[in-house]
DNA sequence: CCCGTCGACGCAATCGTTTGTAGTATCGTG
DNA sequence: CACGATACTACAAACGATTGCGTCGACGGG
């Protein structure tokens, strides 16, 4: 009467047993029911504006048709795109997208993903791994369904679905060098996330690959992917290096604090000294200069997040071990020869 | 045995009844429950790490301990904080965040709502109403308690928690007449939402209280926030009126386009012509030249958000109507005094 | 004509809680 | 000593769906 009508209430506005309207109103199940009253049952529903409680259902089914996603920094403007992605395969399939913000914090995050583990969710796509996996270890023994997105962790036998740091940096690398650029810096992520240690290793393979000194002294690790720890360690490197003409920074957020520190110098960016940043963030191309980026497909990163976790969940065929997206390089302004080769 | 251990379990090992066990355990009814059974019951729970079903539970009592929240763009950078705002405060009292993306479609976010009233959420926080409340009216009929968040609608009568944009606007007006200003333009945003006109008029209030000139044709209505739509309003504004020396722009983004405008025009933004900017997203300060513009604490709005919301769900004591954050002015480099005033 | 088969449906248990009510000691009181 | 109040606790019915199994009639073959 007041409530929404439940199956009882289909089932007799069609003068059937509610086991019948239920079998009727299941895809799966329909097929065993007698054409004709499946139809009066599919008008009864229809009718009454019948929607099967979610929670009756989870209860019985033992899923709640959610899947929860922990995020570490919901404030970076790096995981809107991911989340969007995420949100739009999973409404798709009925799914629910259940954001849990982890502050940054280690220990804060292990206890979203508990919670959320509480909650029963069906899957989880998590972009906060560190490169130690505690979080997997409790989500996995659970048996629920993970996938790592924009992190990968060491022991590779989780899904995840990351850019592809290596030829990103490589692209950064290349497009530096073919522009005459030899002494060339890099400001490292910290060592202890993942995208940290890649591109820092991708650099150094990188440098290498076109003969260049890619010493540790040339690299400048960051406490953290912000504007400030990245003038801090660009500062160091200029001061070891005052003949550097360019550095590829691990981050976007990082290459503006390179912008920072070179107009600290009094020099300019671009013709002095070029800088490439990474991920491509909004408004990077209304800085200035507009700054010369590795854009990473952060929508269709959480894409394909969403759509190998459901097929984990289906039971269908996956892409196990991590995917790699390949990148692109966005030109701008932040990017030009070094004076000394003109 | 295998899965999580049930209040039957918990029942067994302390030698009671289930139903007891639920008194015991549920600190409203533990009071009617022997001190020293209680002790027994909680013992038990804990050695076996027993932790309620959600699904059951809610099943039960009708309520998901989950609350909706649907946004209008999810990578808009503006809603970042709010999101988490909202997040801190719900995890605190045990709720979950569900999240939608409306993507900047009012008919989508019609479905979208649909979808989270069917999940049975306890409630929903709403970034997207439109001026009109078709989608209110939808999930009040529910029964469904609901708090509107950085946006209001025309009937006042939906708790709202919004940045006073009165006050804003008139900090922004105020700053520039300070500093010679007098012929001041305004890019609005679109009519159809409630920042759109509500910043509108603010303008013209904050302008006639200082004797200036605010007809419609100092004011330009771009067709959406972002910097394209902002450049061709404030293009068309400087075509009418050349020696407009301040733009107030209703949205940092479309105030990105009068810079945009402003380059293009052979001006210099600051010097030559003022802009003002609204909301005070990340990364506007790196900018050339960084932007003055209102902040509005985004991150406050969705907290307060929530709080009343739960506030609502509690059924106690709650600030009804629209809520005022009061903004604060960011001066930075984008604003200085007209040349014909030096 | 009887019996096995099969299609279609009803019955009832079940998922894990909460909660109204009934029951049973224990105690105080007249 | 009996009787009602008191304080716990057990029983069982929900909440709304899914699902194994039993039932029932029709039908066909021997």
């Amino acid at each position: 009467m007041n409530g929404r009508p439940t199956l009882k209430d289909v089932a007799r506005e069609a003068g059937v047993h509610v086991s019948t309207a239920s079998r009727a109103l299941n895809p799966a199940t329909s097929s065993v029911v007698n054409p004709e009253t499946l139809k009066r049952v599919v008008e009864a529903a229809e009718r009454l504006g019948y929607r099967p409680h979610p929670l009756a259902r989870g209860l019985r089914t033992n899923q709640t048709m959610s899947i929860g996603m922990v995020i570490p920094d919901v404030e970076n403007p790096l995981f809107g795109p991911i989340v969007a992605g995420a949100e739009s395969v999973l409404v798709e399939d009925g799914y629910s997208l259940l954001i849990g913000n982890a502050d940054r914090g280690v220990e804060h995050a292990e206890a979203v993903i508990e919670d959320m583990i509480e909650r029963h969710v069906d899957g989880l796509i998590l972009a906060t791994a560190t490169r130690d996996d505690g979080q997997m270890a409790m989500a996995g023994s659970q048996g629920i369904p993970i996938v790592l997105v924009n992190r990968t962790v060491d022991k590779g036998d989780v899904p995840a679905i990351v850019g592809d740091d290596h030829a990103g940096i490589a692209l950064a690398v290349d497009h530096l060098v073919s522009l005459g650029h030899r002494r060339i810096g890099h400001v490292a992520g910290p060592s202890w996330v993942s995208t940290g240690i890649g591109r820092r290793d991708a650099f150094v393979a990188a440098m290498e690959r076109h003969g260049l000194d890619a010493g540790p002294d040339v690299i400048e690790e960051a406490e953290w992917y912000q504007v400030e720890p990245g003038a801090n360690a660009s500062a160091a490197l200029l001061d070891r290096h005052p003949d550097m003409t360019a550095i590829v920074a691990a981050n976007d957020l990082l290459a503006l604090g390179c912008y920072r520190t070179i107009r600290s110098l009094g020099k300019e960016v671009g013709p002095d000294i070029s800088v490439t940043g990474y991920n491509d963030i909004p408004l990077l191309d209304l800085m200035q200069p507009p700054m010369t980026a590795v854009r990473v497909p952060h929508r269709q990163m959480g894409a394909e997040a969403a759509s190998t976790l459901l097929a984990m969940i289906a039971g269908t065929e996956y892409h196990k071990g991590t995917k790699l997206l390949t990148p692109t390089l966005v030109v701008r302004g932040s990017t030009a020869p070094p004076r000394s080769a003109v």
